[in-house]
RNA sequence: GGGCGGAUAGCUCAGUUGGGAGAGCACAGCCCUUACAAGGCUGGGGUCACAGGUUCAAGCCCUGUUCCGCCUACCA
C-alpha cells in the first residue's frame, strides 16, 4: 500500500542510484540499435545550475528518455567546459579576497591554483544534473582541458594553421582593461547609453582660424594623427592637405580626405585615431598615417598620452574636456546617445585595443555552414532562427582566438630565440630547425569558445577514429538557447564540416529563455533569479521537470512563476492516488489479465474499458508526434489532459461499480484494463517525469516485462486498441451525465438527492443509453433513468437538450420553475446565435458553391441539429409556462 | 539604422496546412460521493492590439499604425 501522499525525496535519490548502478544510461558503440545522441552543452566548471540549465537538460532528458525506451542505441554525451575568462575571474577574485593576486603566484602556481579550484567545485553542477534525472552516460564524461580534447585542439589549429586559415597579426581588437585579454566581437555587449557629443575646434597651422571636429571620446584626440572630411564636402574641399594644430599637446596634423566621413554628422569633419578606433584604423591604414597608442592594457594612459599619462581613461576624458574648456578649445556640448560595449564577462567597457593577436580566418568555413543549413543537412528548430544565423554568417568577420589569461589552451606555437623562426606542433618541440633549443611557447592562451567549437566530435575521440565516432557522429540534435547561436552552434557547424566533412547534428532545437513572473531577464544583481534546487526541494524534481516541459512552447519567452510549478505538483498528486486506488482494488482472488488476453479477446470489455483502450492508443500516437517535433508542452498537456480529465475523471469512476462487484469477470476485466491503461500512461509520462512514474511502476501487480521503466517499450499507436465506436458511444454517455450534472449543479439540487430522470431519445442512442445505465446511474447519481422516443415531459421538469437527446429531470415540489425559464431563456439565446450564423452561412449562395463539400455538409449537420435544439427548447419554455398559468 | 518576435479570458499562455476560439491558475455556487479537499461537480468571463485589404470564410494570409521585448550594427 503506497503512503497517502508522494514524497518525492528519498525516492528520487532510490530510483536514480538504481539506474546507475543497473548501467542503462551506458551507450554501447557496438549496437545495432539506431544510434539516438546528443551532446550536452557543457557548463561552465565553476558554475552551479540556474534555471536555464534546468530546462535545457531536462528537455535533452526527455528526448533522450523517449528514444531509449524507442529503441535507440542512446547516448547522451556529459561534460564540463573550462570557461577560460569566466574561471580565472573567479580565481582571481578569491585570490584578492587573501590579499594577493595571480601575478604573485605566477603563471603555474596560478594554474596549479586553478586546477584545485576544479576539484573542490567541479563536479557541483555535475551533481546538480543528477539530482535533475539526466539519464548522462557518466563513464564517458568530459572535460575540455582534459588530455582528449586537448589534442584535438592542437590538432585543429595545427590544420588550419597549415592551411593559412589561422594567421597571427597586428589589429584593433576588443580589450577588456580588467580582465586583461582581448575579445572576440561577439564577447563585446553593445547597451545604449546616454553620452555626449563634445565639438573641438583644431587651430589651423599657417592660417587663422581653425577647424572643428565632433567626438564621443575627446581623450582620444591624444592620438590623432589626423582629421579627415569627405572629399564631395565643398565646405572643406579648400583645407584638404593643410594641418591643423592638436591643442594643448600642440602635435600637428594634416585634414585628409576620404570618403566614409559622413558630412551630415557633426561638423562634417571627423578627428581621426587609428589606433583607438575601428573605422579610424581602416582610414590610417588607407591613408598610412601613424598609430599612437595613448593607453595601456589596464585602461590607464600611457607615454604617448604626455601630460595625461597614468591617468585613468574616464579620469583622462574628465581632464581633458576641463583643459580644452579653460584653453577656449571646447565649442559644444550637446547629449548624444550612443552603443557603447561591454565585457560579457565582467561588463566593463571594452576599449579598442591595437595588438598582436591570433585570428581564424572564418569565411571559408561560414559558406559552407551556411550552405549546411540552407540545403537541409542542419535543420534548425524554430526555423525563424535560420535568418539570425545566415545574417551573422553573412557577414561574419575574422575570429579572433587568443586571449591574454592564463587559464585555457595554450596556443601551441612556439617562437625561436635564435632565428625568426615559428613553430607550430602538435607536440612540444625539443629545437628550432635552426638547432636552437632556446623557444618560447606563446604566452596566450585560446578563446574558450574555440574548444568547445569541437566538442561534438571531440568528446566522441577524435581525432582518433574511433567506434563511438563512428556510431554517434553526427549526433541526433543539439538543444540549446539562442543565446549561444553564435558562440557556439554556429562554431561548431563550422568545425564539425571542416574536420569531420558532416554536420555535427541534424537537428538544432532552439528554445526560449526564462525570466521572472514579470518578464525580467533573471541576474544575481537583480536578485529575481529563481533557483531550480530550491524549487526541486519544495515541489519535486517530477513536478519541476514537468513544468518546464509544459513550459517549453516554441518562440516565446517563458515567464516563469512558482505557482504554476505548484499546480502541476497536484497533478502528481492525483497520480500518486490512481495508484492508491488501484494497491486498494489488488486482491488475491482476482486475476490480472495481460495485455495479450486483452488483444486474444480472453476477457469481456466494457465499453468504458475498450474507450480508455482506444483513447491510450490515439494519446499515444500524438505524444509520439508532439516530442518528434519537439513540442514539449503538447506533449505534457495531452498526458495531462489524459490521466486527469479521461482516465480519472471518467473511467476511474466508471469501473467503480465493476470493481466492487462480485462478478470476478467483470472485476478481472475492468482492473486488468485500468492496470494497463495506468502502466503505460506511466511509460508515457516517464521521460518527462522519471523518478514518480518509476516508483509506482515498480509497484504495480502487472507490469511490462523488463526490471526499470526507464527501458520499458515506449507505448505507440496501437490500432488493436483503436476502437472509434467506443468513442462516439462514450460522447453518448458523457453528454446524458453532464446533461443531469448540468441541472444538477445550475439549480443547486444537492447531489446527495438521487434524482428520477427521463431521456427522449431514439434508435442507436437510445440502445447506448441502456446498454450503459449503470455507468450513467452511477455518474449522475441517479435513481432511475426512462429511455424512450415517446417520453412526453413529466410536469415540474427541469430540462437539458443535448444533441439527440432531451432530458428531463423531474422536480416536483422543489423546482422553481421561474429560475428553469431564466435557464431554458439562456440556453435557447445561446443556441440562437450559433444557429443564425449557420443559417446565414447557408443562405450566402458562394459559400455553398465555394467551400469544400466536406465542410458544408458539416455545416448543413449542425443546423439540422440547432434547429432541432431550439425547437426542444421553445417547447420546453412553453410548457413551463403553461405549469406557471396553470399552477 | 537593419532584422526578428510578441499583443487572445482577471493572470500565465496554447491555438501545426484559413472553416467564427481552448487550457491551467484565479473567480462564483454546490459537495468531505469509501484514490485524491493538493479533491469532485457546475457555472460566469474574450470586438483574438488598432485600421485597411485578400477570401464564400481571417486569431491565422497581405499592407499600414501603436505599444512591448529581443538580436544585430564601425555615423565620429
Amino acid at each position: 500500500m503506497l503512503d497517502k501522499r508522494y514524497d518525492p525525496k528519498e525516492i528520487e535519490k532510490k530510483w536514480y542510484d538504481f539506474w546507475i548502478e543497473k548501467e542503462y544510461f551506458k551507450a554501447d558503440s557496438k549496437s545495432d540499435k539506431p544510434p539516438y545522441c546528443i551532446v550536452i552543452p557543457p557548463p561552465n566548471v565553476t558554475g552551479s545550475l540556474h534555471i536555464g540549465h534546468a530546462l535545457d537538460n531536462t528537455l535533452q532528458d526527455i528526448m533522450i528518455r523517449w528514444k531509449r525506451m524507442s529503441g535507440f542505441n542512446t547516448l547522451w554525451m556529459p561534460g564540463t567546459d573550462h570557461a577560460g575568462i569566466a574561471t580565472q575571474n573567479v580565481v582571481e577574485k578569491d585570490l584578492n579576497s587573501k590579499g594577493t593576486d595571480r601575478h604573485a603566484l605566477g603563471r603555474e602556481a596560478f594554474i596549479e591554483k586553478v586546477w584545485e579550484w576544479k576539484k573542490l567545485y567541479g563536479r557541483t553542477i555535475i551533481n546538480q544534473l543528477k539530482v535533475l534525472g539526466a539519464s548522462c552516460d557518466w563513464s564517458r564524461e568530459r572535460f575540455t582541458l582534459d588530455e582528449g580534447l586537448s589534442r584535438a585542439v592542437r590538432e585543429v589549429f595545427l590544420r588550419l594553421y597549415e592551411e593559412g586559415l589561422i594567421y597571427r597579426g597586428e589589429y584593433l581588437i576588443n580589450w577588456c582593461t580588467r580582465c586583461h585579454t582581448a575579445l572576440s566581437d561577439i564577447e563585446v555587449e553593445h547597451e545604449d547609453r546616454q553620452g555626449k557629443l563634445w565639438q573641438i575646434r583644431y587651430d589651423f597651422v599657417d592660417e587663422e582660424g581653425g577647424l572643428t571636429v565632433a567626438t564621443t571620446r575627446p581623450e582620444t584626440y591624444l592620438g590623432d594623427t589626423a582629421v579627415a572630411v569627405n572629399p564631395e564636402d565643398t565646405r572643406y574641399t579648400n583645407l584638404i592637405g593643410k594641418k591643423v594644430r592638436l591643442p594643448i599637446i600642440e602635435r600637428e596634423v594634416p585634414i585628409i580626405a576620404d570618403e566614409f566621413v559622413d558630412s551630415t554628422f557633426g561638423t562634417g569633419a571627423v578627428k581621426v585615431t587609428p589606433a583607438h578606433d575601428p573605422n579610424d584604423f581602416e582610414m590610417g591604414k588607407r591613408h598610412d598615417l601613424p598609430f599612437i597608442n595613448i593607453m595601456t592594457g589596464d585602461g590607464t594612459m600611457s607615454e604617448e598620452a604626455g601630460p595625461y599619462k597614468g591617468l585613468d581613461r574616464f579620469e583622462c576624458r574628465k581632464r581633458v574636456l576641463e583643459d580644452l574648456e579653460k584653453t577656449g578649445y571646447l565649442e559644444m556640448t550637446q547629449d548624444h546617445d550612443h552603443a557603447l560595449g561591454h565585457c560579457y564577462r565582467c561588463k566593463t567597457v571594452v576599449e579598442p585595443y591595437l595588438s598582436k593577436q591570433w585570428f581564424v580566418k572564418i569565411k571559408p568555413l561560414a559558406e559552407e555552414a551556411i550552405k549546411a543549413v540552407k540545403d537541409g543537412r542542419v535543420k534548425i528548430i524554430p526555423a525563424g532562427w535560420e535568418n539570425s544565423y545566415f545574417d551573422w554568417m553573412e557577414n561574419i568577420r575574422d575570429w579572433c582566438i587568443s586571449r591574454q589569461i592564463w587559464w585555457g589552451h595554450r596556443i601551441p606555437v612556439w617562437y625561436c630565440e635564435s632565428c625568426d623562426e615559428i613553430i607550430v606542433s602538435r607536440e612540444t618541440p625539443e629545437k628550432c630547425t635552426c638547432g636552437s633549443t632556446e623557444l618560447k611557447q606563446d604566452e596566450d592562451v585560446l578563446d574558450t569558445w574555440f574548444s568547445s567549437a569541437l566538442w561534438p566530435f571531440s568528446t566522441l575521440g577524435w581525432p582518433e577514429e574511433t567506434d563511438d565516432l563512428r556510431t554517434f557522429y553526427p549526433t541526433s540534435v543539439l538543444i540549446t538557447g539562442f543565446d549561444i547561436l553564435f558562440f557556439w552552434v554556429a562554431r561548431m557547424i563550422m568545425m564539425g564540416l571542416k574536420f569531420r566533412g558532416e554536420q555535427p547534428f541534424h537537428h538544432v532545437y532552439i528554445h526560449a529563455l526564462i525570466r521572472d513572473a514579470e518578464g525580467q531577464k533573471m541576474s544575481k544583481s537583480k536578485g529575481n533569479v529563481v533557483d531550480p534546487l530550491e524549487m526541486t526541494e519544495a515541489f519535486g524534481t517530477d513536478a519541476v521537470r514537468f513544468t518546464l516541459a509544459a513550459y517549453a512552447a516554441q518562440g516565446r519567452d517563458i515567464k516563469f512563476s512558482e505557482e504554476r510549478v505548484e499546480g502541476y505538483r497536484h497533478f502528481l498528486n492525483k497520480i500518486w492516488n490512481v495508484a492508491r486506488f488501484i494497491s486498494m482494488n489488488v486482491d488475491n482472488e482476482t486475476e490480472v489479465r495481460s495485455i495479450s488476453d486483452i488483444h486474444d479477446s480472453k476477457l469481456s470489455l466494457s465499453l468504458a474499458d475498450r474507450w480508455i483502450m482506444s483513447r491510450l492508443s490515439g494519446v499515444s500516437r500524438d505524444v509520439n508526434h508532439a516530442l518528434d517535433e519537439y513540442r514539449f508542452n503538447d506533449a505534457a498537456s495531452l498526458l495531462y489532459q489524459y490521466v486527469w480529465h479521461e482516465l480519472c475523471d471518467w473511467y476511474v469512476e466508471m469501473i467503480k461499480p465493476d470493481l466492487s462487484s462480485t462478478n470476478a469477470e467483470s472485476k478481472s476485466a475492468a482492473l486488468s484494463t485500468l492496470i494497463y491503461v495506468f502502466e503505460s500512461a506511466l511509460a508515457l509520462m516517464h521521460p518527462i517525469m522519471p523518478f514518480i512514474t518509476e516508483e509506482i511502476w515498480q509497484q504495480l501487480p502487472a507490469r511490462a516485462d523488463v526490471d526499470s521503466l526507464c527501458i520499458r517499450a515506449y507505448p505507440v499507436y496501437d490500432e488493436k486498441l483503436h476502437n472509434r465506436e467506443s468513442e462516439k458511444k462514450m460522447d453518448i454517455i458523457i453528454n446524458a451525465v453532464t446533461g443531469v450534472r448540468s441541472i444538477r449543479g445550475e439549480l443547486n439540487i444537492s447531489p446527495s438527492r438521487e434524482l428520477k430522470v427521463f431521456i427522449k431519445t431514439t434508435g442507436e442512442v437510445e440502445e447506448v443509453l441502456t446498454d450503459n445505465m449503470t455507468f450513467i446511474m452511477k455518474l449522475a447519481r441517479t435513481a432511475e433513468i426512462e429511455t424512450g422516443s415517446e417520453i412526453s415531459v413529466p410536469k415540474n421538469s427541469a430540462t437539458a437538450i443535448k444533441s439527440s437527446m432531451e432530458i428531463f429531470v423531474p422536480l416536483k415540489g422543489i423546482i422553481d420553475v421561474d429560475a428553469e425559464i431564466t435557464r431554458l431563456n439562456k440556453e435557447f439565446s445561446k443556441t440562437e446565435k450559433e444557429f443564425t450564423f449557420l443559417s446565414r452561412k447557408l443562405t450566402n449562395v458562394d459559400f455553398i458553391e465555394k467551400a469544400p463539400e466536406a465542410v458544408v455538409k458539416e455545416c448543413r449537420r449542425n443546423y439540422d441539429e440547432y434547429l432541432d435544439k431550439l425547437q426542444s427548447i421553445r417547447d420546453n419554455i412553453d410548457k413551463m409556462k403553461e405549469l406557471e398559468e396553470s399552477d
